[in-house]
DNA sequence: TGAATTATACGATGAGTTTCGTATATTTAG
DNA sequence: CTAAATATACGAAACTCATCGTATAATTCA
């Protein structure tokens, strides 16, 4: 299997590993397995397994100078959510952001949501 | 394999086909494949084969009447764009959406972008 | 009519994902 | 000190995805 450099995005599972560590970073399989079971029944060594190829993929970071390995995501939250929707925007949306963003909203969001994106529309219109 | 009524987003290759029916449809592999392999070298069997098995999953519906089958998407590009943006909010956002859309926008969105996101929310507020 | 073309069906392969069992090494506790 | 607990490593099974080759049936045309 490739394992090299990591390429696309992460898929679900991967994700739902990311999505702990980066609540709790840095941490061990243990602490990962612990929350993880709570909302999703999986054996420990399946997050193990898990953690080892995301850590092969280039995905998490690994200490490992004690014995329990130390893990650590490398891309942000913030930096996966931005290449997950890039990935989205070009495979379904042809690129186009307002489009997605229609989708997004939906028929009816709520006028906190509304609120909320029209403030930041705002900041990013002082930027430019 | 699982193949009963469609449960999940499509693939990529899977997207890339509906991306194609939605423009011409209905219509049959082999106007399939010869727009796709404009852009994506792939042999006509396996677009045969992709839109088959599109088909046990409830993805596209076929008219069998004439020896040339004539395929269809069942779901619009509109529905397909939603459920997959849903997806992702739910996996990855934790249903926020205007996090979403900071995540769509970048740091830098365009005059048009922001102008057209204005608009979409002008419309949906007058709606409320 | 018979050969070439064009269609679907079917099976199989290779890659990747997700899962976990078992082996083994290290640490801890009685 | 030794047994239990806890850790990683390794290998493999079950599954999906994406790909295509081959078989075969239907159609077209020279």
């Amino acid at each position: 299997m490739t394992r090299g450099k990591f390429k696309g995005v992460p898929t679900s599972a991967e994700l739902q590993l990311l999505r702990v560590l980066w609540e709790i970073e840095p941490t061990t399989v243990r602490e990962v397995h612990e929350k993880v079971n709570k909302h999703n029944k999986v054996g420990y060594t399946t997050v193990l397994k898990m953690l080892q190829i995301m850590h092969e993929k280039g995905l998490v970071e690994r200490d490992e100078s004690s014995r329990a390995h130390i893990y650590k995501a490398i891309y942000s939250e913030e930096q996966t959510q931005s290449s997950m929707v890039k990935d989205m925007l070009n495979k379904a949306f042809g690129g186009s952001k307002s489009n997605l963003v229609m989708r997004a909203l939906g028929k009816s969001p709520s006028a906190q949501e509304l609120a909320e994106i029209r403030a930041l529309l705002d900041s990013l219109e002082k930027d430019a």
